[in-house]
DNA sequence: TCGGGTTTTGATAACGTTTTCAACAGACAA
DNA sequence: TTGTCTGTTGAAAACGTTATCAAAACCCGA
């Protein structure tokens, strides 16, 4: 039987259609442990055999049922991503990220949107977990304290992303909000204003509070002092983002210039601006954090905070694979830098009068 | 200890920890047939022996794994979906209906994007087939024309979205481009104006051709001529938009109203025109498909054919689902209504004097 | 040529389900 | 009481992998 094995009816195995790891195997003249192996470890088998299965299983178009994988192995190549709002463009700019790097690993995403709700964000974080992904990337809505305790439990690795957790170190993809935010109200006060508001976000965010921080470190280092009726927080919606601005221009000693702290928030501002008749920039400057694919085609176009969404989550899905792959490396935090794109929202088209940007200390005052 | 059966060690069970159904089984005393049963179907067990296996799962917070089951039945509980862009909030509203009632029916989603290219849309959809699962719903590239046929073999089903592919008669759930473009551009030309223009789209895409159809209804309904040089077809991108609308701007007759037929054109329009400094609605008026959460942040805001894309989503969701459950109904096609939404972009609000809307014939000359 | 060691291979158990088949229990008619 | 029929239950095979273990093949020095 040495070389005849390769051709179809060897008497041991009948003409079953199914099971493309045998089918393999029978092609080949191997055992179904050979051809495993070749998958796993090519090393570990003969030239002579490799070449055969290799060509068996490419004229087979073999594919491994993930199925049977992960019911032996107990984990599955597929990772879970959760965001909170899937409408939302940066989220979906993350998304895609992890998704090209992803796919290009071979992996398949699993995709839920947990819209901000802690109960529903619970019931996705077990459903993945009881379907044995390989890991999970996600925004924590972070209400509980001890929510996440058993997500990370071993046999699931997690990457969170955006928002720091409250009680949690994990690996961890954010931006640089507190030096992002210092940078954009720094812009603005070097413009001349003297009174920059801040449309901020939820405290329970990271983010919120980070770029809150930013906020007022950009006014202390310019002389001015914080202002608590400038200070709006908001629920990084485009309602608050409204609502925050018409509290905004309301005030009896209105701001020259505001910044908003969030995506959507940015789009409720410049809705109230409008319907209110308010110009930008001359009555109000404005500078938002997170760029936007729509910026350029607001009037005018939008100065703003770019955060490298994309590559945010391209990071964490790096972090995540390799982490998959060497589970005992220390804990990283990963922080990307943003990027001021000055357009004509923030007015800094108006002072030509100086025209150099220097490295965000305060202007002279108007 | 009364009934015995329900205890721990019972001679035949050792102290296995995995095996949930094996765990249920033990522990309710019955044997690993009868727990899947009651899962299966609960009239075909005893009431007693139904009632003891309830509580051991409940107990034990059982949860069959998706992996054995879809391995012996060959299908899993998850559905694919497939679309050309994640970063078009369109289709994200989309993903977001199907998303609501395929996790409320206990079903997982496996997202993916297509980016448009249809190598990847292949890969995408054998990848998916090979994982098993229930169905597909997805908006198609439609490049190749045979590229579906296999696609739709028996094992797995599917549910088009917003586009219909070529050679294929799926399930299908789109929107009525014809009559809401027509609707749009009616509005226009009843609004005096006398040459509407077109910023259309890829003809190889149901949706662009559609919108052309309705657009050159509309036209021939008021009795206007279509003029070629009013027509442009773009790539339904930002990029498109902006090029189509400095090319109509460029023209010697240039148009005083423009139909955009895609929403990430409308925004690129709008660029070119703010570019441009001509003001809307004064000197070019402007209709769009598709409205867009940040329509209403938009100088002016914009006048939209709005469609109920969240809607398009859980519809295409239920059709799924229903398919699934009946695999021999006949093949259905479901269209929705788009809605006229006017906002200050295609300048009615100038027009005080028709205050009436009517059934979109066109109005008087101006 | 023969041992001892190393590498390569194959048979098989296990993973957690569903489903088929046979066995068993109970009900009813004779 | 016996026999047949129906309804309920359990044993076991199958799904496609991977991992363990033992057998087989090979290599090398004596």
């Amino acid at each position: 039987m040495t070389k005849t094995p390769a051709r179809g009816t060897t008497p041991g195995s009948s003409g079953h259609q199914s099971a493309t790891i045998k089918r393999v195997a029978d092609r080949a003249g191997v055992s179904i442990a050979t051809v495993s192996r070749v998958g796993a470890d090519p090393r570990s088998v003969s030239d002579k055999l490799r070449l055969r299965v290799e060509e068996a299983a490419r004229a087979l178009n073999d594919r491994p049922s993930r199925a049977a994988r992960m019911l032996r192995g107990g984990t599955s190549q597929a990772v879970g991503v959760v965001i909170p709002d899937l409408e939302n463009p940066f989220f979906t700019a993350v998304v895609r990220g992890i998704d090209l790097v992803l796919q290009a690993a071979g992996y398949t995403l699993l995709l839920a949107n947990s819209d901000e709700d802690a109960a529903r964000e619970r019931n996705i974080l077990e459903t993945l977990r009881a379907e044995g992904v390989a890991g999970i990337i996600f925004v924590p809505i972070n209400s509980a304290r001890d929510a996440y305790r058993e997500v990370l439990a071993p046999p699931v690795h997690t990457v969170v992303v955006d928002r720091s957790p409250a009680h949690l170190r994990p690996d961890l993809v954010t931006v640089d909000n507190v030096e992002g935010t210092r940078i954009g109200v720094a812009h603005l006060l070097q413009l001349g204003h003297r009174d920059v508001a801040l449309l901020g976000g939820p405290l329970r965010h990271s983010t919120a509070t980070e770029r809150r921080q930013g906020y007022e470190l950009a006014l202390r280092a310019a002389g001015r002092p914080i202002r608590p009726d400038l200070i709006y927080n908001g629920d990084f919606r485009e309602g608050g983002g409204y609502a925050g601005m018409n509290a905004l221009i309301a005030l009896p000693r209105r701001p020259t210039a505001v910044f908003v702290a969030n995506n959507l928030m940015t789009l409720g501002a410049f809705r109230a601006l409008h319907e209110a008749g308010v110009r930008i920039p001359e009555e109000v400057a404005l500078v938002g954090f997170d760029d936007m694919p729509w910026a350029t085609s607001l009037n005018p176009p939008l100065t703003a905070m770019s955060q490298p969404s994309q590559e945010i989550g391209s990071s964490a899905a790096d972090l995540l694979l390799d982490r998959i792959a060497r589970p005992d490396r220390a804990i990283r935090h990963l922080i990307l830098e943003t990027k001021l794109v000055v357009r004509a929202s923030c007015g800094a088209s108006l002072h030509r009068s100086r025209p150099k940007t220097g490295s965000g200390t305060h202007g002279s005052k108007k």
